[in-house]
DNA sequence: TCAGTTTCGATCATAAACGATCATTATGCA
DNA sequence: TGCATAATGATCGTTTATGATCGAAACTGA
């Protein structure tokens, strides 16, 4: 066996499972221990993974993912305020007993805190809003059948049959990646292949934009904009971006940003 | 086991309750007491938990009260030193690559312990273990489409086309409210809803039974005894109830329990 | 406060993992 | 083919982790 060829065993082991043993690498690569140790040393230096007695680790440990997950975690920061704001406008569009859809991203899960005190039929694919939901609030909580990425944080399903098809909202709330005049535009096919299958389910569609998003492009276009009922964003979006709505009958809420959080808003710019 | 393995596992505990014992950190890892302590003296000073007299402490667990935790929560600690020995019983049935089902559960939530350090296809409808597993693990994680029922902490549908159909698995893991001659016994119609489900898209039925369970009866049959591949239980099963599971033609897996933790048993009774 | 119990910390023997060395085998080149 | 170089695996002494033991310290309930 070719040494580039252990290496490559051996991270792909090491990223498949938070640990490897040495005699797991062993039996896995038909090398001897000392081999074995050579090959982590080799990659430890590399920084392709971890070395630890016995054995070696992953050289970022999943350990603890969930609401504070990098992917999610970064995008999360960005314009917080706005998107505060924006989720406060689109749970006021709610009244209890409600049923709504609520699909996954940093946008909509701000929404959570505001449902915290309504009482809402809620059917979400995004992992983290159905746990804080369930935790948090008296909202009923539905999820679809799939697999949980943890990158993305949704429940996805390669099948048809998620569950989704047998639940009807009243409204739709998602975020998007941009906002232009051929539609609505996400940036992950994941998410968009989870989208598609939840807009047909909600007679409204309630797209969550800060102003930001309307200057934002993106290749996946995943409906056009007169499918859209409504565009919740912040004080801060141009004439020409409010006009291209109006043009396409798609009312807009603006969300008032609180003044304490313009102000922090006005330190990062 | 490795050094890393174990700070994995007793992390995960730590996650999970507030407060975890010396004893029960050395059932979960099959470490003595003096590796134990060395390993929480570890991971104190890394900030990784607080150490207590008598366990660890999370160093920040109250991130969410869960609603969920009391109902779940006074079930787990009855014969906790039994269903973390059976637990950790039942996944070592489990190799790296396997596709199985966990049906929601005290009994059964367990394994998520044992279960961190592995890489399986884990399909179940309990929320707490999908979050735990999701969380603390890198094993791909499942759930099927339906309404989160607090009371059981479980994702439950109505419909029949809840995923579940398109998931098939080497092994389903449930725990039950009694065995007797007839066969399985439930307790909640709710669960015999979920679990009759289940049950079909497995080809071995593993069922984690405390010897306990062999005492109780109840009125819900779930499943004839012949139809359950395995039983895993503690060693306190009696002879009456083994020679009615060899009748039956049952493997039976009896689980050696922590000499620690059979000492405080003892003397609860 | 005191006795009884549990938990802790230190020590030590044992076992496992490591690092270095060296003989052997594989690989590349003329 | 023969030689030079690198990679590999075995060996062995060293380091490190582990578990048992035992005395000290802390907790419990009266």
């Amino acid at each position: 066996m070719l040494e580039t060829e252990r290496h490559r065993i051996i991270l792909s082991a090491v990223q498949e499972r938070p640990v490897v043993s040495v005699s797991d690498l062993c039996a896995l690569t038909g090398a001897s221990e000392a081999t074995v140790r050579r090959d982590i040393a080799q990659l430890h230096v590399a920084k392709k993974l971890r070395r630890i007695r016995g054995g070696a680790e992953a050289i970022a440990p999943p350990q603890f993912v969930g609401i504070n997950a990098r992917p999610f975690a970064v995008n999360q920061v960005i314009n917080i305020a706005q998107k505060r704001a924006i989720a406060q406008a689109a749970v006021d569009l709610c009244e209890d007993g409600d049923a709504i859809i609520i699909n996954g991203g940093t946008t909509t899960f701000q929404m959570v805190h505001p449902l915290t005190t309504k009482r809402l039929q809620v059917f979400t694919n995004s992992f983290p809003i159905a746990e804080h939901l369930l935790k948090q609030s008296k909202n009923t909580v539905l999820v679809p059948a799939g697999a949980i990425y943890r990158e993305q944080n949704i429940i996805l399903s390669p099948f048809d049959e998620d569950g989704s098809r047998h639940f009807h909202a009243r409204r739709m709330f998602m975020g998007c990646r941009g906002l232009g005049p051929l539609g609505l535009m996400e940036g992950d096919p994941l998410l968009v292949q989870a989208e598609q299958k939840l807009i047909g389910q909600a007679d409204q569609l309630i797209v969550l934009a800060d102003s930001s998003k309307f200057r934002q492009r993106s290749s996946l276009l995943l409906c056009p904009l007169n499918r859209i009922h409504a565009v919740v964003t912040d004080d801060g979006i141009e004439d020409r971006a409010a006009q291209m709505l109006e043009a396409a009958e798609v009312r807009l809420i603006v969300a008032p940003v609180a003044a304490a959080d313009r102000k922090s808003r006005a330190q990062e710019e």
